[in-house]
DNA sequence: AGCACGCCGACT
DNA sequence: GTCGGCGTGCTC
């Protein structure tokens, strides 16, 4: 009786593994990695074996027998595995939250993991004579197919219908066949050189990259708007496929457009596929399996992607490392940047973490020499990216949020027949609602939050909560009825700019008028072929493109990063102005990016004014220092939300209780801050707390929270606060 | 999480 | 007397 004991990860929030005894007949086959079905209180659940072993610490006779073994060979190598249990540990989520949750619908659900057959039709030996001459297509067909295996997208691609196979079929001249999937691996991958003459830098970096090759590095790729970035991860790329490795590339969201696709498309002969949000549950259980089976050598993803099993893994690529889209915002919220780099480092294979304009995090790690610092600072092409200017709009009277100065050059590069872009972030027609007379404000009542009015379609939106009510007609507090609306939203300022330019009329890109990455992929392309002359956008319109025809760039406002209580705005403020005005310009028509501000003394504006980021990291890096920010201490902060704010603020007296004497005793490099209410106290009804720790050492933060959640959940009465862990945040709003 | 068990108030 | 409210506990 040896190893009879299964250890399984399931989907409950049960922060523990289950023991299960393992029928006899499977006792020699199961294995650590494969999904087994199991007996769980009333019902049955897949699950993952996290382990195979001959203890439990449960008596026999409380266990049950797995009922059912899925998989003939484990879903992920053992580097997965160690991945998954790492990610649960670092962010304190049960084993079958990282074990079983982070996979594909269909495998949660028990499906087979196992790509299906391919059909294909091939002509039987004479097979021709079993048609009448008078079937022209059929004949036609059969010539077109020859003694080839053909599948139906081919047929159909050729210009013949379904219709005309059956027919061959029924026949008898052709017969169907079913290939394995697993039989047409080919390992090698070819590669399309273009004999492109690059750069000094670039060829260097290209050197430096794959030379780390089969060890673990992580490298950050720093690298101006327009330094070819991509020809330097294609051309590394290119080397690792070469000895017969698969490649992994990481963007963010919005990142994945049909030309990011193609520049690898182009070079690569061999299959790119792709795991985004966007796929259906079909797609990507196909994907998924495509990447562990190795028939995908090219994996390009988003965030959840970093978990795909690749067996012949050999370089992860991290394009705009610095984008949020990394890191997960509900439930386990992981950063796929962090996990990424730990997987390379188990795999023992080199990370490049791409940027112009890096994280504190990465930019920290480059300079204390624990990442590789790679620089492209020349431009691959002539052009040079326009220098922004700020515009002090100080007691200017401002026209809709623009200074008069802004809307004569605004009218000068129209004339011109150039394009213009407008950036304001702010959605709708105007960001309040507010009476005339007594100056109430119409708010949400679940969130105490102004709502944003919007015209097309007339409603009030809520922005935190999503809740829609009409307009108000009349004052809630003085019954008057001159309600009027304050600020400028995109909606605004489009009404406004089509009366003052009426031979060009703009453009609205936002959420609300252009919906899914279809109609933006083609709002896009009309854009670069220089459709839609004056364009406004919000942080949409913001990333990943270059408008050859964009001369002049009008940032309304950032200012509201200077006041922001988020300790990461203003680096925030600082890539998205780098990144907007990298939209713009060509080197025969150089382009011009404005930014209005209030503050056009302020440090960091006037650097990243100067596209001088190196200083802009430097100067953020020195204020988080003087601060004990991230990077210079580990975060990690308990958000805890109920009904009621007695009952938080109850909450957080309880666990600040209840740690303390781990605090004090096990862990004095921990120190938890006084709880506070989130900036946005109250949201969809819900009262919001945070309690913030902070230490210099992971481990102990680590082992502290560890203690913190055995705690809490031990604890009776807190059932009606919702809490969750969130390491390393993003903000502490 | 999801579900059963059990202990209390207010109904036919 | 019982119907159902939710606080508590359990899942190998
Ligand atoms: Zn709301
Ligand atoms: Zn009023």
């Amino acid at each position: 009786m040896q190893n009879h004991i299964a250890r399984v990860a399931l989907i409950t929030p049960v922060r523990r593994l289950f023991d299960y005894l393992i029928p006899n007949e499977n006792q020699p086959t199961l294995e650590a990695g494969m999904r087994v079905r199991v007996p769980f209180a009333r019902g049955h659940k897949v699950g993952l074996v996290v382990e195979v072993t001959s203890q439990s610490e449960w008596t026999l006779a409380k266990l049950k027998a797995i009922s059912d073994v899925l998989d003939d060979s484990p879903l992920f190598d053992t580097v997965n595995m160690q991945i998954r249990h790492w990610l649960g540990e670092y962010y304190m989520a049960p084993p079958g939250e990282a074990y079983m949750n982070l996979l594909p619908k269909k495998l949660k659900a028990g499906e087979p993991a196992l790509l299906p057959s391919i059909e294909k039709w091939q002509a039987n030996v004479d097979g021709k004579l079993l048609v009448t001459n008078q079937a022209k297509r059929q004949l036609a067909l059969l010539d077109w197919m020859g003694q080839r295996q053909v599948s139906l997208v081919e047929v159909k691609q050729a210009g013949f219908s379904r219709d005309l196979l059956n027919k061959l079929q029924e026949s008898q001249a052709i017969s169907r066949v079913e290939l394995r999937p697993e039989g047409s691996i080919s390992k090698q991958v070819n590669y399309r050189d273009l004999g492109l003459t690059l750069l000094d830098e670039q060829q260097a970096a290209i050197n430096r990259i794959t030379a780390q090759l089969n060890q673990f590095k992580a490298i950050l790729l720093q690298g101006v708007t327009g330094s070819g970035k991509t020809e330097v991860y294609i051309q590394a790329m290119a080397k690792a496929l070469q000895q017969n490795q698969q490649v992994l590339v990481l963007v963010p969201e919005i990142g994945l457009t049909p030309q990011t696709l193609q520049r690898f498309a182009e070079r690569f002969d061999s299959e790119i596929v792709v795991l985004h949000s966007e796929l259906n549950d079909t797609e990507r259980y196909l994907a998924w399996l495509k990447a562990k089976m190795g028939l995908a050598r090219i994996v390009v993803g988003t965030r959840s992607a970093v978990l795909a099993p690749m067996p012949d893994l050999g370089l992860i690529i991290l394009d705009e490392e610095h984008d949020i889209s990394f890191k997960q915002q509900d439930s386990l919220r992981y950063n796929a940047r962090d996990v990424a780099v730990k997987r390379a480092h188990l795999q023992q294979v080199p990370i490049v973490l791409g940027s112009a304009t890096p994280s504190l995090e990465s930019y920290y790690n480059a300079i204390q020499g624990r990442y590789l610092h790679l620089k492209l600072q020349q431009r691959a092409q002539q052009s040079q990216p326009p220098q922004p200017v700020v515009l002090d709009i100080k007691d200017q009277p401002l026209q809709d949020g623009l200074a008069p100065r802004v809307l004569d050059l605004m009218a000068k590069h129209l004339d011109a027949g150039n394009q213009v872009l407008v950036f304001l972030n702010r959605r709708g027609f105007a960001p309040a609602l507010m009476c005339h007379e007594c100056g109430w404000i119409y708010e949400c009542q679940r969130c105490d939050h102004h709502f944003t009015y919007h015209q097309s379609p007339r409603q009030a939106q809520c922005h935190q909560c999503g809740e829609i009510t009409p307009v108000p007609r009349q004052c809630h507090s003085c019954g008057s009825t001159q309600i009027i609306d304050w600020g400028v939203g995109t909606e605004k300022l489009e009404a406004f700019l089509k009366q003052r330019f009426e031979k060009t009329p703009p453009l609205r890109v936002d959420r609300d008028n252009i919906r899914g990455k279809g109609q933006l992929a083609q709002t896009l392309h009309e854009v670069k072929q220089g459709e839609h002359q004056l364009l406004i956008g919000t942080q949409m319109l913001a990333k990943g493109h270059h408008f050859p025809n964009l001369t002049l760039t009008v940032i309304v406002n950032l200012d509201n990063a200077l006041y922001s209580a988020d300790f990461r705005a203003i680096e925030r403020m600082s890539q998205l102005l780098v990144q907007v005005a990298g939209r713009a310009g060509r080197g025969d028509k150089p382009g011009q990016v404005v930014l209005q501000s209030h503050h056009p003394e302020h440090s960091v504006i006037n650097l990243v004014c100067q596209q001088n980021y190196e200083a802009v990291l430097s100067y953020l890096l020195q204020e988080r220092q003087a601060m004990m920010l991230p990077p210079y201490q580990f975060w990690a902060v308990l958000r805890a939300e109920a009904h009621q704010p007695a009952l938080v603020e109850q909450f957080c007296a309880q666990v600040t209780e209840l740690l303390k004497p781990y605090l004090q005793h096990h862990y004095q490099q921990v120190i938890l801050l006084p709880a506070f209410p989130a900036a946005q106290e109250k949201r969809a009804g819900k009262y919001r707390y945070l309690m913030v720790f902070e230490s210099k050492q992971r481990n102990q933060l680590n082992a502290a929270l560890k203690q913190l959640c055995q705690l809490i959940e031990a604890q009776k009465g807190l059932s009606q606060v919702r809490w969750l862990l969130d390491i390393d945040p993003q903000d502490i709003c």
